[in-house]
DNA sequence: GCCGTTTTCGGCCCGACTGTTTTCAGTCG
């Protein structure tokens, strides 16, 4: 996959053109750096199809960026990027990881001192070189030292699930102050994207000073970067920002639309709103003619914009705003939807609970029904049962189901997909499991025509209902190995396979455009924990956001069904639900 | 450099905060 070297190249394309003080160009190569990283397919193949003109078929492509993508497919570099690298051979990358150091600044720097990258930046700050630069003083030579040692410490984005509990703290204390009358997380934390970088806080309140006030003298606080009269934000202990932005309960509605939906949905919600309607979108209103005629509740906001009110998961403009203009917005699943959970592991494999503690913790939650999936066999670096122990498991759900009520206990197994395609477990055996999920653990480097046919090969399993973490992601940690999406899809429709959602932190794979595109192939999804301890079972949350920002439905969900219904699919064999 | 119900030219989202200078540019989201 060629797409994030090339969005890489266009997006320091765009910081080069915008130290020269090029107007418009950067935005344009900026906005195609983005739309290119979130492409689903590979920019090599698009160009193989169709050369040109398939390219120029992307948003965002024209005639020129085209160009460009054919010469790094024929060359493997821009020579635009390498004539921009020597007029100013600075490590961009590095150095706009520095907070407040953008184009300008890093153009200054370079001219006047020669510095290329953080080590020189140290340097030079240190020295006392930079306060003496025109335009810069003691604050901005302090703060750039600051920023350095933050850019040290930091790990850029954090896991959504790993997040969450800490925002809610911060959020708890800001709510025991009695000048704050409503609050709500924003931002990528409200859109559900599986990693966030900062979290932002939007708060109603009449005396916005108070409650800045209170914000940055919390114990979590470990530096104050901003500290105005309506925002402030802060770098907590824990290694990532907090911003917060106080309004009159006035403007409530239109500040949470403006601080939720990602950059790219906002402008482009705006330039519509102006284009097609006349109006003026900022975070206090919609204004007509200067005068403000929305801005209570986003509900509102979008209805005068003439369109419905699309779930902050889909705000990222990847055709939900049109979607909104012509009432077609999908119903996507709801949080209290999911009633099954169809992966997860007990001390039968690497798990850390019993098969009745997980039940009893997954009724808890609400589920009405699990499946108990341990590894098997070959993988025995987690504890993987051989043939004799599924047949115990099997006894011993049995057992149990008669005991515990209110809840249906499935006996599945988590088994592995050979480098073959085989699967580790006789069909005679998986021929007595309800559900059976299968997975890759092993030889992850093949290539994509051989992992895809690897995976075609399980589904073709009779027995196997469920491939596991398709892609085999980690986030931060491992790409996962490349698969034809379209071969895979028709497969899983032609097999009666599902494909999963697993919902737990740090895999949430499938992504969310594999998804939107399953989806509209007709694939059906399951969503599933993969835990391995009680308290993972609450993740499910994660996985159905994951469904939601792929534009799922209840219908595309499989464990959204009833118990009868999702037992008759289990009793009827995989054939019976094509 | 892209785009088009303003269609091959002339637009391109919008405001808060900071630091430095004294009215504004740069950065950020």
């Amino acid at each position: 996959m060629i797409n994030k070297e090339i969005a890489k190249i266009f997006y320091q394309i765009g910081e080069y053109l915008a130290m020269k003080d090029i107007a418009f160009k950067p935005q344009a190569y900026q906005k195609a750096s983005q739309i290119v990283e979130s492409l689903s397919q590979d920019l090599a193949d698009i160009y193989q199809k169709g050369k040109l003109s398939a390219l120029k078929k992307i948003p965002g492509i024209g005639k020129n960026l085209a160009l460009k993508i054919e010469e790094y497919i024929k060359t493997g570099k821009i020579s635009k990027l390498e004539k921009l690298k020597k007029e100013c051979p600075v490590n961009l990358e590095e150095l706009s990881t520095i907070e407040g150091l953008g184009p300008k600044t890093i153009k200054i720097l370079y001219k006047d001192l020669r510095i290329k990258n953080i080590n020189d930046l140290e340097k030079a700050a240190k020295a006392h070189k930079i306060r003496k630069l025109f335009g810069f003083g003691l604050k901005t030579e302090n703060n750039i030292l600051r920023s350095i040692n933050f850019a040290k410490q930091s790990q850029g984005r954090f896991l959504l699930g790993f997040i969450e509990p800490l925002a809610e703290e911060i959020v708890e204390q800001l709510k025991s102050l009695k000048e704050v009358k409503k609050l709500e997380i924003a931002g990528s934390f409200r859109r559900k994207k599986e990693t966030v970088g900062d979290i932002d806080i939007l708060v109603i309140s009449l005396k916005p000073k108070k409650v800045i006030d209170f914000f940055v003298k919390m114990p979590q606080v470990e530096a104050i970067y901003e500290n105005g009269r309506t925002k402030s934000s802060v770098r907590l202990k824990y290694g990532f920002d907090v911003d917060l932005r106080v309004v009159e309960p006035e403007c409530f509605g239109s500040a949470l639309q403006y601080f939720t939906g990602n950059k790219e949905h906002n402008i482009a919600l705006r330039t519509y709103a102006e284009k097609k309607l006349f109006l003026k979108i900022n975070e206090y209103g919609i204004f007509k003619k200067g005068k403000r005629i929305a801005s209570k509740t986003e509900e509102k906001v979008y209805e005068v914009l003439k369109m419905d009110c699309p779930a902050p998961e889909l705000r990222t403009n990847m055709g939900e705003i049109e979607a909104a203009i012509n009432r077609k917005l999908p119903k996507i699943i709801g949080y209290d939807e999911v009633l099954g959970d169809l992966h997860m592991h007990t001390v039968w494999s690497d798990g850390n609970f019993s098969i009745e503690k997980m039940a009893k913790e997954a009724k808890k939650l609400g589920r009405k029904y699990i499946a108990i999936t341990d590894h098997t066999g070959s993988l025995k670096i987690a504890n993987g049962m051989d043939e004799k122990t599924i047949l115990a498991q099997i006894k011993k759900i049995k057992k149990i189901n008669k005991k515990i009520k209110g809840i249906k206990i499935f006996s599945g197994a988590e088994v592995n997909i050979k480098q073959s395609g085989k699967i580790d477990v006789s069909d005679k055996i998986l021929s007595k499991l309800d559900w059976v999920v299968a997975s890759i653990h092993s030889a992850f480097k093949m290539s994509k025509a051989k992992m895809t046919e690897r995976i075609i090969m399980a589904m073709e399993n009779p027995y196997v209902r469920v491939i596991g973490h398709p892609s085999g992601r980690i986030i931060q940690q491992r790409e996962g190995y490349e698969l034809d999406w379209e071969k895979i899809f028709k497969a899983a429709k032609r097999t009666g396979t599902f494909l999963e959602i697993n919902a737990y932190p740090g895999r949430l794979d499938l992504r969310d455009i594999i998804i939107q595109k399953a989806v509209r192939s007709g694939v059906k999804l399951v969503i599933s924990t993969d835990s391995h301890h009680k308290d993972q079972l609450k993740f499910l949350k994660f996985g159905i956001a994951q469904a939601r920002r792929g534009w799922a439905e209840k219908k595309d969900i499989i464990n959204a069904l009833s118990l009868e219904k999702f037992e008759k699919l289990v009793n009827k064999g995989k054939k019976s639900y094509l």
